[in-house]
RNA sequence: GGGUCGGUAGCGAAGUGGCCAAACGCACCAGACUGUAAAUCUGGCGGCUCUGCCUUCGGAGGUUCGAAUCCUCCCCGGCCCA
């Protein structure tokens, strides 16, 4: 198998790298590596506590797909081990303990969605449990005295919450150590982890020095801002754009980015070429509106392909921009009979449009809820579905639905 | 084991016998505005058969006309001491 030239590999694989460490060794592991004709092993271990990837998750896996096409190693490390210790980083409280059980499937989740980025074919995967769980206690000791208490308290969160006066328990001490192992384990060349992973990645360089291996690079790279703007793309934090998301929805979370994050989000998480990205720079400072809707454009076809893409626009076009209805809302069928009054309170409830019954009393004292664009001011309003159905039902901007009559005959 | 401080709505944090469904901030929802699901402003933000009623303030009991607030026991956490 023959390698690209390394200056090539290296434009590559520093396109959106925040910290390389060192920067000469992957230099120099890439070189060799084409002079001896052996791929590197790029290793990049997953958290299997929250399974549902979002576009945050692929600026680390697209940079490991990089390392794929260029023909080296990808090893998945699926942490079902220490996702049963919980990952502490950046976090100030302790993560719930997860089972094995538990971790597997999250783990086997995970893989089905990050092969939509990574090559199925060229993915390695490595459950961390086949070598931890297998590790007696005196192995444990041995790995824990590499480590002083002093160094781990170095790591800023748990300096943070050491100082704070909340709790850490030792068992999260525990969690980089075995991260570390995992490298040991694979030999891994190069690691792959968000900024947040920077103790661990390098905890790693010195736990396979003292095992008499060449320490792996550490490739940290940034952590997206979700769609707020300025916290990273969490879940959690409700500014995450999923990737197993509707077409609709991704499009419409892409606009809502910050029109300053338009090149990053292009650089980190879209497949346009590095020598085009200054021209994508010049588009969004000149027509941010358009150079997003490119943007979300783009990101909605690659999960969902361009026909989605299109749609998803229109869609935003038809919803957002002009405040229409749109084209495919999902159908509600109520039971009713002829000429029975149904509550509209609870005919939102049953279209999933409200969780109770106060809320949608509230919406619709706010003016937020519409019967076939109509405003309806009544809450105590009825209906008879038999004789008015089918309109459409809309609550707030963005929830629909098209209620039909059963039918009853 | 001892001492001490604490556990309040999704989160953070007030309240320490009635005026508490519980201040305030964040998050969230809606309305206005906007190229935008951004920003800003305004309103809302436990539930119900809604001018009232019901269930909440770590858990279980108790005192009281009345408790998130007082007492008892229990569970969980921080700090200090051993």
């Amino acid at each position: 198998m023959a390698f690209p030239p390394v200056n090539e590999q290296m434009d590559v694989l520093r396109r959106g790298v925040e910290e390389l460490v060192p920067e000469e060794d992957l230099a120099e592991k890439v070189e060799r590596s084409r002079e001896t004709e052996t791929p590197l092993t790029a290793k990049l271990g997953c958290d299997p506590s929250r399974p549902d990837l979002h576009l945050g998750h692929t600026v680390v896996l697209r940079k490991l797909r990089q390392f794929q096409d260029l023909g080296h190693r990808a090893i998945l490390i699926v942490g079902d081990f220490t996702g049963m210790i919980g990952d502490p980083s950046g976090r100030s409280k302790t993560r719930p303990q997860l089972t094995l059980e538990e971790t597997r499937e999250h783990g086997q989740t995970y893989y089905d969605q990050a092969t939509r980025i990574l090559d199925p074919d060229k993915t390695e995967i490595r459950y961390n449990s086949e070598w931890l769980d297998e590790m007696t206690f005196s192995g444990v000791i041995e790995l824990a005295a590499q480590q002083t208490v002093a160094q781990m308290l170095e790591r800023e969160d748990f300096r943070q919450r050491y100082d704070a006066g909340k709790p850490i328990s030792l068992h999260e001490f525990l969690y980089p150590l075995a991260q570390a192992q995992d490298s040991v384990q694979i030999e891994a060349d190069v690691e792959l982890g968000g900024t947040d992973q920077r103790f661990n990645l390098l905890l790693a360089r010195r736990l396979q020095e003292a095992r008499g291996q060449e320490p792996q690079v550490c490739m940290m790279m940034p952590l997206l801002e979700g769609t707020d703007g300025t916290e990273k793309m969490s879940k959690s934090l409700d500014n995450a754009i999923g990737l197993t998301e509707a077409p609709e929805d991704m499009y419409g979370k892409a606009m809502s980015v910050p029109d300053d994050l338009i090149y990053r989000y292009t650089e980190l998480v879209t497949d346009v070429p590095t020598e085009d990205l200054p021209k994508v720079k010049e588009f969004a400072e000149a027509n941010p509106r358009d150079a997003k809707a490119q943007l979300a454009h783009r990101i909605v076809q690659m999960y969902h392909g361009a026909e989605a893409a299109d749609a998803a626009q229109e869609h935003f076009e038809q919803t957002v921009v002009q405040g229409g209805t749109p084209d495919s809302i999902p159908e509600v069928r109520p039971d009713a009979e002829p000429g029975q009054e149904v509550g509209l309170l609870n005919l939102m409830r049953e279209a999933n449009l409200t969780d109770s019954n106060s809320e949608g009393r509230r919406l619709i004292e706010q003016g937020a809820v519409s019967i076939d664009d109509e405003e309806v001011t009544d809450t105590g309003r009825y209906i008879d579905i038999s004789e008015e159905a089918p309109f459409v039902l809309r609550v707030g901007k963005r929830r629909f639905a098209r209620v039909v009559w059963n039918g009853k005959q």
